[in-house]
DNA sequence: TTGAAAGCGCTAACAA
DNA sequence: TTGTTAGCGCTTTCAA
C-alpha cells in the first residue's frame, strides 16, 4: 500500500487540497469546526503523514540542522554534546544530520556540498574539544561553531569558560585552607587551548589570595593520560618537604587518575596528605577514582543545546561577535579536605602495591 | 545571492535542463563531450549545487537513512558506533539523520514519523548495549536492529557475539594454564543478556578442558561498576587459600577494574599472583589500568558499519532470519600469565594504600 | 544528440 | 469558509 498522499485525504473528507493543508498545519483560524473533524478522521483513517519532501521543497525550510564534526569516535565527550544538539532539535521540531569528516578536508568540503543540497536550515560545525579552527571555505552564513571558535571569528561560538573553571577549581583548594598549590599541567606538542585558560585561571586566583605562585609547582606531563599525570606529579613529590605542594590542580581527570596513584605509591592518603581537582568530570574516571574525584564539569550538553539554539535563531549570540562562554559546574567529591597540620610525610619511596 | 538552480546552469550552457541533469548525473552515455564539458564549466561557473530536496521529490529516494536510538548521551561506546554507521553511509553517499528518543515512546512514535516524513531510504533502530526490545509499532520493514534484537524477529539484526568473545576469554585463561577460573557477574534486576552469553561461553570452555565448573567461583557484583568488581571480587579472596582462583574472568573492563582494586589491597600482584581478564575494551579504564588489562573488545564500529550497509542493501543479512553475531576481539594486554607454582600468599588483608 | 513537457506532493496566492 | 491554480527544482519519458 503506498502511502497516503494529501490528495487522498482530501477525497476521503470530500474537501479540496488546501484545506487539508490548512488543517494539517494548524492554520484553521477559516476553517469550520465541523470540517477540521472531518479533515482530522480522514487523515487519521488513510494514515496520512505529510511527505516533509515535498513541503521543503514549497516552503524552502525543511527543519534539519546539519551537525559537521571531525571526530565523533574518540571521544566519550561526543555523546553529551550530539545529545544536547539532539534534544534542542527535537523541542524545536527539527531533526539533526550528522557527518563525521574523520577530520579529512576533502570530506568535510563533500559533507559541506551534501548539506548545502539537503537544504539544512541550520549548521553546526563542532570540534570534540575547545579548539580555535579555521572556517572552511564554504560554510553557509550564521553556522554556529560548537566547542571551537574560528580564528578569524565572524561566526557565532560557543566553548567552555575554561579561565572560570581553573579559578573555581583553585578557589576550592584556596579555601580549604592550601597555600601550595601545584598545577599538574599538559605539555603536548599541541598545547590545548584549555591548558592555557585553566592555567590563567589558576595564576587569577592565586593571585587575588595573596599567594605568590612558585614556578616549581607548575609541572607538565607529556600526555593526557593517567601515565602523563603519574609522571608529573613523581615530580612534585620528590621535591623536599617543605616545597612539597599539599594540593594539586589537575589539567585533567585523567591525568588525576595518574596523581592518585604517585601519591598512593608514596603512601600519601587523599585528601588527608594532599587534596586534588580535576577537570572535565569524565565518566568512568572521576567517580570511580578512590576517593570520588572533586572535578569541574565540561558542559557539553549545554553547549550542545546552545548551538543548536542559536542555529534556529532561537537564542541570540553575544552581540559582541565573542565566543559565548559556557560555564563549566563544580562537581564537589571527596578529594579535597584542608591541608595536612604540618607538612605530609610520606610512608617512603617504594611503592606499595607490590609487596 | 540565491542559489544558483539547474535552469541557471542550462542557461550559461546555452543548453536544455534535460542536458544539464543528464550531464549532472552521469548519464552521458549519448552527450557530445564538447556540451559535457560546456555544462560542467557552467555549472561551477555558477556555483550550482543540486538541490537533493527537489530531487528527493522527484526520484523518491532521498538519499539519507534514519538512525533512532534511546540513549546517545549516556554511554562511552554510542561514538564508535555512530561512527561506524557515518562512515558507511558517507562511503555510499548517504547522509544519516539522528533521532534520540530519551527511552520515551512517544518521543520515538513521533521520531518515526518525523524519519518517514524525511522519506528516508533506510532505519536503523538502536540500542547502546545489547538488549533484547520490543518492536515499536510503524518501524518501516527492512529496518535493521543494532546492538539489539527484535522480540518477535521479522527483521536484520546485529549484536556482539558475547558467547564466542566469552569462550575467548576463558580460552586465554585455560591456555596460560589455569584450572581455578572464576567468572565476576552483574547481577542486576534486568540481568543484560550479555551477562547469561559470557557465562555460557565461560561454561562451554570450562567443559572442552575438562574442568569441573565450581558454582563458588561465579560471584556476582550489585551493579556494573569499580565497586561492584571489588565486592564480588572479595568474595572470592576470603575463601580458603586452595579453592581461591588463579584468574578472574570479569564482565566488564569497569568491573576488572573494581577486582583490580581488590587484588592490590590484598597484595595481590597481577598477572604474577592473578590473571584477568575483562570485556568491553572500555577506552580510558582497559588501557589505563596497571598492568594494562586483557580484554575482549565490543565491536561497536563494525557493527555500526554492518547496520547501514544492510539498510541501504548492499550487504544481504543472514538468511535464516537470526541476528548478525560480530565477532568481538581478542585484546591482549598484560594482566593474564601463568599461574603461581603454588596458590598465591597473600601479604595479608590490610588494605595496603591507606598506611 | 538534444529539447519539451509532465509531474513528484505540497503550500499559498487569489478567487469564489 | 472553501476551492482553483501555479509552482518549488528536479528527473524522465517521449519526440525531434
Amino acid at each position: 500500500m503506498a502511502r497516503a498522499r494529501i490528495s487522498d485525504v482530501a477525497a476521503a473528507a470530500g474537501v479540496s487540497t488546501s484545506t487539508v493543508s490548512l488543517v494539517m498545519n494548524g492554520r484553521v483560524a477559516r476553517i469550520s469546526p465541523a470540517t477540521q473533524d472531518r479533515v482530522r478522521e480522514a487523515a487519521a483513517s488513510v494514515g496520512y503523514t505529510p511527505n516533509s519532501v515535498a513541503r521543503g521543497l514549497r516552503t524552502q525550510r525543511t527543519r534539519t540542522i546539519g551537525l559537521i564534526s571531525d571526530q565523533i569516535a574518540t571521544t566519550p565527550f561526543a555523546g553529551r554534546m550530539l545529545a544536547g544538539a539532539q534534544d534542542a532539535a527535537r523541542e524545536h521540531g527539527h531533526l539533526l544530520i550528522l557527518v563525521d569528516t574523520v577530520g579529512d578536508p576533502d570530506v568535510e568540503a563533500e559533507a559541506l556540498r551534501a548539506l548545502a543540497g539537503q537544504q539544512v536550515d541550520g549548521m553546526i560545525y563542532a570540534a570534540m574539544w575547545h579548539r580555535v579552527v579555521q572556517a572552511p571555505a564554504g560554510l553557509p552564513d550564521g553556522t554556529v561553531f560548537l566547542d571551537c571558535r574560528p580564528a578569524a571569528g565572524g561566526f557565532p561560538a560557543v566553548v567552555p569558560d575554561d579561565r572560570a573553571g581553573g579559578r573555581d577549581a583553585v578557589r576550592l583548594l584556596v579555601e580549604a585552607g592550601h597555600r601550595r598549590i601545584a598545577y599538574v599541567d599538559l605539555d603536548e606538542p599541541e598545547r590545548p587551548v584549555a591548558s592555557g585558560l585553566r592555567h590563567e585561571g589558576y595564576l587569577e586566583v592565586l593571585a587575588e589570595a595573596g599567594i605568590e605562585p612558585d614556578p616549581a609547582l607548575h609541572v607538565c606531563g607529556a600526555e593526557s593520560s593517567a601515565a602523563g599525570g603519574r609522571a608529573a606529579a613523581a615530580q612534585l613529590f620528590d621535591m623536599p618537604a617543605d616545597r612539597r605542594p599539599t594540593a594539586i590542580f589537575c589539567f585533567n581527570d585523567r591525568m588525576a587518575a595518574g596523581v592518585y596513584v604517585a601519591a598512593h605509591r608514596r603512601g600519601l592518603d587523599i585528601p588527608r596528605d594532599l587534596s586534588i581537582v580535576g577537570y572535565d568530570d569524565q565518566q568512568l574516571v572521576a567517580g570511580e577514582l578512590d576517593p570520588p574525584l572533586t572535578t569541574i564539569a565540561l558542559p557539553h550538553y549545554e553547549m550542545g543545546r546552545w548551538a543548536t539554539e542559536v542555529a534556529l535563531g532561537v537564542r541570540e549570540p553575544p552581540d559582541d561577535g565573542q565566543p559565548y562562554l559556557m560555564p563549566c559546574p563544580i562537581v564537589r567529591r571527596d578529594s579535597v579536605g584542608p591541608p595536612p597540620a604540618a607538612a605530609p610525610t610520606p610512608a617512603g619511596g617504594e611503592p606499595l602495591t607490590t609487596p
